[in-house]
RNA sequence: AGUCCUGUGGUGUAACGGUAGCACAAGUGAUUCUGGUUCACUUUGUUGAGGUUCAAAUCCUUACAGGACUGCCA
């Protein structure tokens, strides 16, 4: 039985149509197709839900495929972190669903064989630009190639000897034998195969003849017994050649392709071939690099898969192009470590702050909450003492109307701890701030009057001689913009070079001593999130700096 | 230029001939020991023009706009 879903996206509803009406005798399988030559990005996050979801909404299986057709770009590496990143994601990959398209050559060989003997397909010796000239374009049709001419028995005699390595790489390819004056390109005699003498991460130097994306991709998912082969739009217009190959070849029943628009999403850039430059050219450090929109880079990054699944939910599957605001991901992250993420007090940028009137040498412990949103998370216990930290920005000598943390005279409430007032102020020689004089009010411990006064600000502390100093790398939004329109030598020079900076972090607890993968709130600083594989911590997202930008912003009106 | 696909608030989507709804974003106010959270309220939409119909976002025609395609990549 399919379970209930809330979703009805145009997929949903013809896979529940199929399986009314039992098309494949009720049996639903779908499959998440890669090609291992980079790692999964947020776009691909998308499929796998759409993949995934469906497939176990209706009770059926997903597998996931290694499209390892062309093995000029592939490797191991992308294969394990491929998997890794569906699992991470939530979805899991048994061993009996993970499949390699390389596994099907001899069966794609056998076919390609029998459109020969059909008279469907034929060994072509034209160069690249003799075919282009054959071949017409959208407004020519294009004329007889002359390979058409062959016999049967020529064919046959010359695939066996291109699969046999008699010829040298890119001297013929085998087409199918369609139609030469299609107002769809892609079904003017299509190459079905290609001579590469290149190793194959899995198959080794078996082959030198590798099948062509549309010969082999539907071959893959009729082997498997895909029933709804779900793809990006881009793909559209190769369906007629992917009927034309089942049907031709006696597949019944076969597989259906469905596609829907893939995912974009503003400043974001999606294209593993500039994903690729990135990391070749040593703007990040790896794909994994917590700037990097890929699933590896938003798991450093603090991501949860439970938001990047949320997200994808929350998106629809429709085939219109669209361009999704950054700021859905980023809610979406928000609302669910909001929810998780324990709460700690942190200085980024400190200023030291005297208490006059507390006792030289005296540490006390303060309690504070570790997530006002989930009471199990409970309490801690944070040091108080003469000596402070505080955030630089928390403090202004002429603050303007509206702000309403620490300034000369002002006073505020240091969060779980007591109301201070600023008395005084030391300054350089140049006339920085260095250093704040305040006393506090013994009655307010714990961060309430008994006089029943209230203060509008609360900040962020940490006591001078207790906080542990981290090393903290933080990284900025996005480092690279990609707006419609722009065009592909634009998009490096949006690097922004100040992106990365390393600073100082005055806080507690210790960072290191936090489980890899831990996110946290800094208190008014942001999510952050303990690297995994570095244990640095990177930012997440901070809601509180787009707060002051734009209290900033109003401030400069 | 040709062929195909797609047009619903700023953005992403729902409504399958019968009340244009939801979320994000934006704005206003309230609450708050995070300028966070939460709550309430508000603004903004069927690309244009014709038809069919008692009734059209939905069906038809057409114009316009956007996207995909012209690898021996996937």
């Amino acid at each position: 039985m399919p379970e209930e879903s809330t979703k009805n996206d145009f997929i949903r509803e013809i896979v529940s149509a199929d399986y009314a009406a039992g098309k494949y005798g009720g049996r639903i399988v779908t499959r998440f197709p890669p090609e291992p030559n980079g790692y999964l990005h947020i776009g691909h996050a998308k499929a796998i839900c759409l993949d995934y979801g469906v497939a176990r909404e209706f009770g059926g299986t997903c597998h996931l495929r290694m499209d390892d057709t062309n093995p000029t770009k592939e490797n191991m590496e992308y294969v394990e972190s491929i998997i890794h990143d569906v699992e991470w994601l939530g979805f899991k990959v048994a061993p009996e669903d993970l499949y390699y398209a390389s596994d099907y050559f001899e069966q794609m060989y056998d076919c390609a064989i029998r459109l020969i003997e059909k008279k469907l397909a034929y060994v072509c010796k034209l160069s690249p630009e003799e075919w282009e000239s054959v071949r017409g374009n959208s407004t020519t049709p294009g004329s007889e190639p002359p390979g058409r001419a062959q016999s049967v028995e020529e064919n046959l005699d010359l695939f066996r000897r291109m699969r046999a390595g008699e010829f040298e790489d890119g001297a013929m390819v085998l087409r199918a034998r369609i139609d030469m004056t299609s107002p769809n390109i892609h079904m003017r005699d299509p190459a079905l195969y290609r001579i590469r003498r290149i190793h194959h991460f899995r198959q080794g130097d078996k082959w030198c003849i590798y099948p062509m994306y549309d010969f082999a991709h539907c071959l893959e998912d009729a082997c498997e017994g895909i029933t709804h082969s779900i793809c990006t739009l881009e793909f559209e217009i190769h369906r007629p050649l992917y009927d034309w190959v089942l049907d031709n070849l006696g597949f019944d029943p076969r597989p259906h392709q469905y596609e829907f628009s893939r995912l974009n999403i503003s400043y974001t850039v999606m294209s593993k071939r500039k994903l690729l430059q990135l990391v070749k050219e040593n703007h990040v450090r790896n794909w994994d690099d917590p700037r990097m929109p890929t699933i590896a880079g938003f798991r450093r990054r603090g991501y949860t898969p439970e938001a990047i699944r949320r997200f994808c939910d929350i998106l629809g599957v429709t085939k219109c192009n669209s361009l999704t605001d950054l700021a859905l991901l980023e809610h979406c992250i928000r609302e669910d470590l909001n929810v998780s993420a324990p709460r700690y007090l942190a200085v980024l940028d400190p200023l030291k702050v005297t208490l006059r009137n507390y006792p030289e040498g005296q540490i006390e412990l303060l309690e504070g909450i570790n997530n006002p949103e989930n009471p199990a998370a409970g309490t801690r216990q944070i040091p108080f003492g003469r000596t402070l930290y505080i955030e630089k920005s928390d403090f202004m000598l002429q603050p303007p109307k509206g702000y309403f943390r620490l300034a000369p005279g002002a006073e505020v409430r240091l969060r779980y701890g007591y109301f201070i007032r600023c008395e005084e102020v030391v300054t350089d020689a140049e006339g920085n701030v260095t250093e704040i004089i305040a006393s506090y009010d013994p009655s307010t411990r714990g961060g309430s009057a008994p006089d029943g006064r209230k203060v509008k600000g609360t900040i962020h502390w940490v006591e001078a001689t207790r906080a542990i100093s981290a090393e903290a790398r933080l990284y900025e939004r996005l480092f690279a913009v990609e707006t419609p329109g722009a065009s592909d030598a634009d998009f490096l020079t949006e690097l922004n070079p100040d992106s990365m900076r390393v600073i100082e972090i005055k806080g507690e607890p210790a960072l290191g001593e936090l489980p890899a993968g831990t996110r946290v709130q800094f208190e008014r600083q942001g999510y952050f999130c303990v690297d995994p594989d570095s244990t640095r911590e990177h930012r997440v997202f901070n809601r509180t700096v787009t707060l002051k930008d734009s209290w900033a912003k109003q401030q400069g009106k």
